[in-house]
DNA sequence: AATGAATGAGCCTTCATTCAT
DNA sequence: GATGAATGAAGGCTCATTCAT
C-alpha cells in the first residue's frame, strides 16, 4: 500500500510505529467520510490505541490535518523538484509540471483527494500563513527555473498569474474527477494528452 | 447585488420574500463560515427569523445547502444553454463553454464559490442521484450538440472522458484561484485567453 | 425553603420557573460538593432538565455561578440599604452594617455559603470588572452615608481602607466558621456583641 | 525569597532540593491560576523536571496541596507559639495572636494566599479528619494558656466560640483583602491598631 | 405560518495517573 | 530514582431538530 511507504519515508524508525499508524488510519476516515464528518473516537478504534495518544502526539484534530497535509504537499513538491530538474527546454519543464502532477496523484490517490478536501480547512486554520508561504516558495522556484537563460522566452506573452492555471488546470480538473469516481481512467493513461495540450495552449507556436 | 438578482429571478413574488432572505444570509453564512462550521442559529440571526421559519420552508440544514446548490447549477445551467445555441461551429461551441463558465463566476461570485464548497457535501447526502443525473443530461446535452451535421468532428481524436476537463480545467483552475483570493484580476479579463488556450489544447489544426 | 423565596423575588413568574429551578438546583450542588467538583450533568439531574436547557438559560457554567453569585450579592445590598436606611447616628449605622450582615447569612445559609466559595472564581472570571464596580459602587456608597452633617466624625482617626475590616471582620469570621459547621450557634444569636465588639473597636470613647 | 526560605527551613539538605523545587512551583502555579486549574503538566513545566518525578515524591495532586498546605500551618503556628511565650498578661496574648497573625502573613504572602485557597480543598480531602485535629489543638493550646493563673479572667463573659473570630476577624478581614489586592498597605503597617481593636473588642474595661 | 424554548446524542478535549524502559 | 508515552474516564459544550403555543 502506497500510502504507507510515504509515511515511512516521512516518519522514519519504531518509535514512530504508532504515529505513522495514527495517521494512516485518519487519512483513510478522512477520505471515507469526510473531514468533518470523522471524529475522534472513529480514528481510535482504527488504529487501536487511545485518544490521549492521538492529542499526545498531534494536540488536536486540526493539527492531524495540518500534519497530513503538509506531508502531502512536500511529498508532491519532492516528486515535481525531481522531475523539473532533469528537464531542460521550456517545453520539458511543462511536461515535467503535468507529468509529475499526473503521475503523484496516480501514485497516491488516497493523498491527493485529502489533499484536496483538506486545502480549505488548512486555509481557515492557524496554518494558513504557513500555506501561503509555501505556494509563494513554489512560484517563486518555479519563476526562478523559467528565468535561466535560454529558458521561458516562448511564456512571456502569458500573463503570469494565469500561468499555473494554463499548466496544471486541465490534469487537476482531471484528477479531481478520477478522484471522485465521475470518470474510470487513471489520469496517467493520459498523461501525454494532458502534457501535450498543456504545452500546445500555451500557444508558443 | 446580483446575489439578490439571481433569486429574485428564481423565487418571485412578495410571498417569497423570507424565503429569498433566508437563502440569501445563508449563502452568505456559508460563504463566509463554511458549510459545517455555519449554525442554523447564525443564519436566523443574520435574517431575523426564527428557526421555525427556516425549517418550515426548508426542512432542514441539509434542504438548504440543496435548494442554495441546484439554484445556481440551474442558472449556470440557463446561461451555457442560452450561449451555446448562439455556436455555429465547434469552435464557437468550445468559446461558447468556455465564456459562459467565465461570465457566470464573474457575474456570480458567491454564487460560484459556494458550488465548489457544497459539491462535496451535496455527493454524499441525499440528492446525490438528483446531482449524477443532473451531470448526465448536460453531458447528453454536450454529446448531442456535437452530433449535429458539421460539428465535432475535429474533436473525435480526444478521448470523451478527457473531454470536459480540456475544455473547462483551466477556466475553473484560475476561477477557483479568484475565488480564494489567489490572484487578483476577474477571470472575465482573460476570457478570450483561456477560450483560445481551450481550443488549441484539443489541437484541431 | 428560603432559598426560592430569594428567588422568586429575583426571578418572578411563571416563565421562570425552570430558571428558577435550575438556579436552586445549582446553589445545593455547588455548595454540596464545591464548583469545580460539580458537573452539569449533576445539577441535570437534579431539576430533570436538560443540558440544552441550562446551557439555552446561561450561556455556560460560568454564567451559571455568576448569576447566583450577583443574585446573592443584590439581595444582601438590600437588606444592608434597609437597615442603613434607619440609622440616625454613626453607632447606629455601625450597628446597622453588623445586623444586616449577620441577619442575611443567618436567613440565607445557602446563599453566604456560595458566596464566600465562589468570589474566587468570578474574580477569575469575565465578570471580574462587573465585581470591582459593585465593591466600588459600596463603598462610595458608605462613604455618602457617613458624609452626612453629624455622622462620622467619630471614626475619622480609623484609616479608610481599614475601616471595612474593622466593623464586618469579626461577624464575617465568625459566619464562616458557622457555615463550614465549626461552630454550632448561629451566628444571629451573637448579633448583639457583635455589634458591640465592633463599635468598640473602632475606639470611639 | 522567603517563599524558599521557608522551604529550606522545613525541607533541607541537598537531597530534597528536587523536593524544595517541585513545592516551590506548585504553589506559585496554585496561587496564579488556582487549585484546580493547575495542571501537573504546568507543575512539570515550572520546575523542568518529568511527572514521574512529582508522583514519585507526593503520591499525588492531592499530595502536593496537602504538603504544601501543612508546611504553612506549621510554620504559622510556630511563629504564633514563638510569639505567646513571651506573653505575660492576657491583653499581650491577644496582641500576640494578633501580631504573630499579621507579621505571617506579611512574610509569607504566597503561602498565606495559597492557605486560604487551599483549606475547602483540604477539608474536603482525605486529610480533613488531620486539619480538624490540628484545629482542636490549637485550640486546646489556647485554653490551656488561659487557665494558667492570673490570665484570662477578663474574657470569661466572651462565649468560648466566638473568641477565635473576636480576636483574629478583623486581623484575617484585612489580610484577605491585602492578598487579594482590594488593599495596598501591608497588614504590618496596621499591626498595633488590629491588636488594639481586637483587644478593645474584647469589652475588658 | 411563525416562534423559540426544550431536547439529548454526541463531539472534542483535558488531565490525573500508571508503568515499561 | 527518573522519564514521558500511553491510558481512558469524564466533562463542558454544541447544535440540528422538534413541538407546544
Amino acid at each position: 500500500m502506497q500510502t504507507s511507504d510515504l509515511l515511512e519515508r516521512c516518519y522514519p524508525g519504531r518509535r514512530a510505529e504508532l504515529k505513522r499508524s495514527i495517521l494512516s488510519q485518519a487519512l483513510a476516515c478522512f477520505n471515507a467520510q469526510g473531514i468533518e464528518a470523522t471524529t475522534i473516537e472513529m480514528i481510535r478504534a482504527a488504529c487501536q490505541t487511545s485518544v490521549g495518544a492521538i492529542y499526545h502526539h498531534f494536540g488536536n484534530k486540526e493539527g492531524l490535518v495540518a500534519a497530513l497535509f503538509f506531508t502531502a504537499l512536500d511529498d508532491q513538491a519532492t516528486l515535481r523538484e525531481g522531475y523539473l530538474a532533469q528537464a531542460k527546454t521550456t517545453q520539458e519543464g511543462v511536461y515535467a509540471l503535468v507529468h509529475s502532477y499526473v503521475d503523484w496523484v496516480d501514485s497516491q490517490p488516497d493523498w491527493a483527494r485529502f489533499q484536496f478536501h483538506a486545502r480549505f480547512a488548512v486555509t481557515k486554520g492557524p496554518l494558513k500563513d504557513e500555506l501561503v508561504a509555501r505556494n509563494k516558495a513554489r512560484n517563486r522556484q518555479l519563476m526562478e527555473w523559467l528565468a535561466e537563460p535560454g529558458r521561458g522566452a516562448e511564456l512571456l506573452r502569458v500573463p503570469a498569474e494565469l500561468m499555473p492555471s494554463l499548466i496544471i488546470g486541465q490534469a487537476e480538473s482531471y484528477c479531481r474527477a478520477w478522484l471522485s469516481g465521475r470518470v474510470l481512467s487513471s489520469p496517467k493513461r493520459y498523461r501525454e494528452v494532458l502534457a501535450e495540450a498543456a504545452w500546445r495552449s500555451l500557444g508558443s507556436d
